[in-house]
RNA sequence: GCCGGGGUGGCGGAAUCGGCAGACGCUACGGACUUAAAAUCCGUUGGGCAUUUGUGCUCGUGCGGGUUCAAGUCCCGCCCCCGGCACCA
């Protein structure tokens, strides 16, 4: 055909996004007859800010793995929606007096329209927005439900107090002592917070990994969070009293080590015996300093120990009889094992360290190190050494023997502890799910029925947070002020909120029925999309939100709700997007890459293809404005790919190996996060058709149907300039020909001792007689083997022909 | 300190059941087209040496050893970078 218009992005990627729209294209079918994928990427926060460069990659990604299914026959539940709760979008609400409600609307808007223009095949049909009652009345009664099973409960604690913030933070949303989101300094605050037994479930977190295609570092980096550790409680007398004192030990075989105690500031015990000790007034002291440091700067200061010695009271070692002080210190923590410790200075660095600073005794029961030095902490192979009856056994049987010791003796018992702390629910925030509870002088915490759900935030015109640390909600007292819907007497409110991570911890069973009022999605939807295909999403969220939402969905299976119990069977990750410069993009480096400026001057497809192209998808990776010319080079050619297309239902002669490849290539790429090489595939074929200066229409197609995931509009186009039945997104997935893909004859390498020295044309059923043949004719070969004698011929067909002389 | 991942041209990156290192793209340089420039097209592009200009030799994948006909890839010992965890007993 003859070519009229040049490749115009600007005219042609709305126009297809308007049909695709209108035809409903992507909707996802209710034919439950074909076999499904549930494509997930992790649903934005729509900040003021509008799209980031970085958004695109991981979308494009999956949005290549779902178009690529649809053509293979599958029903995709591709969705989108918005995790809209959040406090930026309060911050900017309450610095310019407008409704948080407002904010999120337009943020919304403009995301909404940012993403369309990129081309995606989300079903808009199902999107959903956590801020929106019909949903969040669904967050809201899993709360409930966690409720009445005992998981949440409301406990006085010391919490992660962001100053700037004005808000409660979780363990994981602290980041080097810092608030993750604005990075000041987090103070120790103690507040009655409603907390989320997550603990309870640690061990099926851990071992439900085994059920799930994860990349190995989630998987690590869950586990490590998580933190499992195996050893011994172990009860020591406290000397005169009837008191004992427990610790936790991994390393129980190390007890006749143990010379000393140590517990934490923090430790009842202190309390207990406020009269039999005589230094009362200095452990008092030691507490109110340690109280000041929070959890981060207790840990920074590692280098120097500090510590107080409890004088009146001492512990009895229970395998030696002998009496060992007690001491406190700040090293030990309270919210760890039981705040208290046998130390072994012997074979524990840390209580070694302590040991020498205050000239405790050291004493050898793993024979190996030299424990004058350091603390030998070989832990499995070294052998017992002044350990009465544990002598002469390996660490490994010391610890199997002594625990049975222990537990014969009902001195202690086999125990297992978890770093991970339970998830403080709450936030003193507005904008926020409410916390669908009442406070009853009667009858205590009282849910709020579920017919009565949503419980709705007040409609207020402006409010602020209170220095005091309750939530602006405490103010609003016609909202606070309710009856007990048990006794029907006078109640408050829960003035607190839920934080971020409630409505992302479920949103991906709503988009199986997101507009079902009855329950928070049908039985029946949740069987036959669940578990979740393939989710992508950022490192960042691997201790956050992931853990968390496995978490929310076992409760829902241990319900009854969801069918199996893990929500996703696949889990992936993208690297980030850097600026220019190679730094984070952010607005105050001034690196920052606005996404609509590339599609407005490149277009869609570009950006799509150049993201994918950028390089190694789980990597970070700085932008390149030159790399973007690049691939709009790249489809400005393969545009032109109508002005050498012929008639022909076949694959040419010269081409059809290569075609074959590429398909075999593009088609295993996409479904390995290698976007990379795929495209650099299509680009190699490029090539190659460029230099026959031809190409048959059953070529053409095959070409625009693998780059369609990538570039949808552009191979949209040209399918239906071409003149060609239906459209690209409708067509059956090509398929490779085994035997096709590897080329009657290659050109393999001739090398003399390993080195290189020729090349030699050989099909690949030759025999060795055949490459020597062919390699001895060749002068260069003859120069490096002449006078010397064959000792060794190695041929592995199709890959190299080794010849060793001497 | 512990646990992951990684170190390859000027740049992003390919190639790891051992088999021609540098695919693909960018940049840079040279040429064509143009009054000129942009765009486009063609060519060159890891270093060094030689060259009859066809090419040949040689060094080269963080460093030092090793295995092998053959090592970016495997083994041993180091260095550095990125991410996570970190006084968790």
């Amino acid at each position: 055909m003859t070519l009229q218009q040049k490749y115009n992005p600007a005219v042609i990627e709305p126009k297809w996004q308007e049909f695709w729209e209108k035809e409903g294209s992507f909707r996802t079918s209710e034919d439950r007859t074909k076999p499904k994928f549930y494509a997930l990427i992790e649903f934005p926060y729509p900040s003021g800010e509008g799209l980031h460069v970085g958004h695109p990659r991981p979308y494009t990604a999956l949005d290549i793995v779902s178009r690529k299914r649809r053509m293979e026959g599958y029903n995709v539940l591709f969705p989108m929606g918005w995790d809209a709760f959040g406090l930026p979008t309060e911050n900017y609400a309450i610095k310019n007096k407008i409704h948080p409600r407002v904010v999120t609307e337009r943020n919304i808007a403009r995301f909404k329209q940012q993403l369309r223009s990129l081309g995606f095949s989300f079903d808009w049909s199902r999107e959903v927005n956590t801020t929106d009652p019909d949903y969040f009345k669904w967050t809201q009664w899993i709360f409930l439900k966690l409720f009445e099973k005992g998981l949440a409960y409301k406990q006085e604690m010391p919490i992660n107090w962001c100053p700037s913030c004005k808000i409660g933070l979780a363990n994981e949303e602290v980041v080097n002592g810092s608030c993750e989101r604005c990075g000041s300094g987090v103070e120790m605050r103690v507040k009655n917070q409603w907390m989320l037994k997550i603990t309870a479930y640690a061990q099926r977190l851990i071992d439900d990994l085994e059920l799930v295609d994860y990349i190995d570092r989630v998987k690590v980096q869950q586990r490590n969070w998580i933190g499992r550790s195996e050893g011994a409680e172990v009860d020591f007398a406290v000397v005169g009293t009837s008191r004992k004192l427990r610790v936790f030990t991994t390393r129980p075989d190390t007890l006749f080590g143990a010379t000393y105690m140590v517990i934490s500031p923090e430790h009842p015990l202190i309390e207990e015996f406020k009269d039999r000790i005589s230094n009362y007034a200095e452990l008092a002291a030691y507490r109110e300093q340690a109280k000041r440091k929070s959890d981060f700067e207790r840990a920074e200061l590692t280098k120097d120990k500090t510590g107080v010695e409890i004088k009146g009271l001492s512990a009895l070692n229970p395998v030696t009889g002998k009496e060992i002080p007690i001491w406190v210190s700040d090293y030990v923590l309270m919210t760890y094992g039981t705040g208290a410790i046998m130390a072994v200075p012997g074979h524990d660095e840390r209580d070694w360290e302590f040991a020498k600073k205050f000239g405790l005794p050291i004493v050898e029961v793993v024979a190996g190190g030299d424990v004058e030095k350091e603390a030998y902490t070989d832990t499995e192979s070294g052998i017992m050494v002044n350990s009465g009856f544990l002598n002469g056994l390996e660490v490994s049987e010391a610890k199997q023997k002594i625990t049975a010791w222990l537990e014969e003796k009902g001195l202690g018992e086999r125990k297992v502890n978890y770093k991970l702390r339970d998830w403080v629910f709450s936030r003193q925030r507005y904008w926020g799910e409410p916390i669908p509870l009442v406070h009853c002088e009667k009858c205590g915490w009282v849910p709020v029925p579920e017919d009565e759900l949503p419980v709705l935030l007040p409609e207020v015109e402006n409010y602020e947070p209170t220095d005091t640390g309750e939530s602006p909600l405490a103010n609003i007292r016609e909202w606070v002020e309710t009856t007990c819907p048990k006794c029907g007497g006078p109640g408050e409110r829960e003035t607190d909120t839920m934080p971020q991570w409630a409505g992302s911890s479920w949103y991906f069973l709503r988009y199986t029925d997101p507009r079902n009022d009855e329950e928070l999605a049908s039985k029946e939807n949740l069987d036959y999309w669940l578990p979740v295909d393939w989710y992508n999403g950022g490192m960042e969220h691997t201790t956050l939100h992931l853990l968390y939402s496995r978490f929310w969905h076992k409760f829902l299976y241990d319900l009854g709700v969801v069918s199996y119990p893990e929500p996703y069977k696949k889990r992936t990750s993208h690297g980030m997007i850097l600026g220019e410069n190679n730094e984070k993009m952010s607005k105050s480096r001034g690196n920052v890459v606005n996404p609509d400026e590339i599609v407005a001057e490149y277009g869609a497809d570009t950006l799509r293809l150049y993201e994918m192209f950028i390089g190694d998808f789980e990597k970070s990776v700085p932008w390149s404005t030159d790399g973007v010319r690049g691939c709009r080079r790249f489809l400005e050619r393969f545009w032109r790919l109508q002005e050498i297309a012929v008639p022909g239902e076949s694959y040419s002669a010269e081409l059809e190996t290569n075609f074959h490849k590429t398909i075999k290539k593009v088609s295993q790429d996409y479904e390995n996060l290698k976007f990379n090489t795929a495209i650099a595939a299509m680009m190699t074929l490029l090539n190659d058709i460029s230099d026959v200066a031809r190409i048959t229409h059953a070529e053409l197609k095959t070409l625009l149907i693998l780059l369609n995931p990538v570039a949808p509009h552009i191979t949209e186009e040209m399918w239906v300039n071409m003149g060609f039945p239906g459209y690209v997104h409708e067509q059956a997935w090509p398929k490779w020909d085994p035997d096709k893909v590897v080329d009657e004859t290659v050109n393999i390498a001739v090398q003399v001792n390993g080195r290189v020295r020729g090349e030699i044309t050989v099909s690949l059923t030759d025999p060795v007689e055949r490459a020597r043949e062919l390699a001895m004719a060749n002068p260069n070969i003859q120069r490096f083997t002449a006078g010397k004698t064959i000792v060794k011929e190695i041929y592995v067909p199709g890959k190299i022909y080794n010849i060793v002389v001497k």
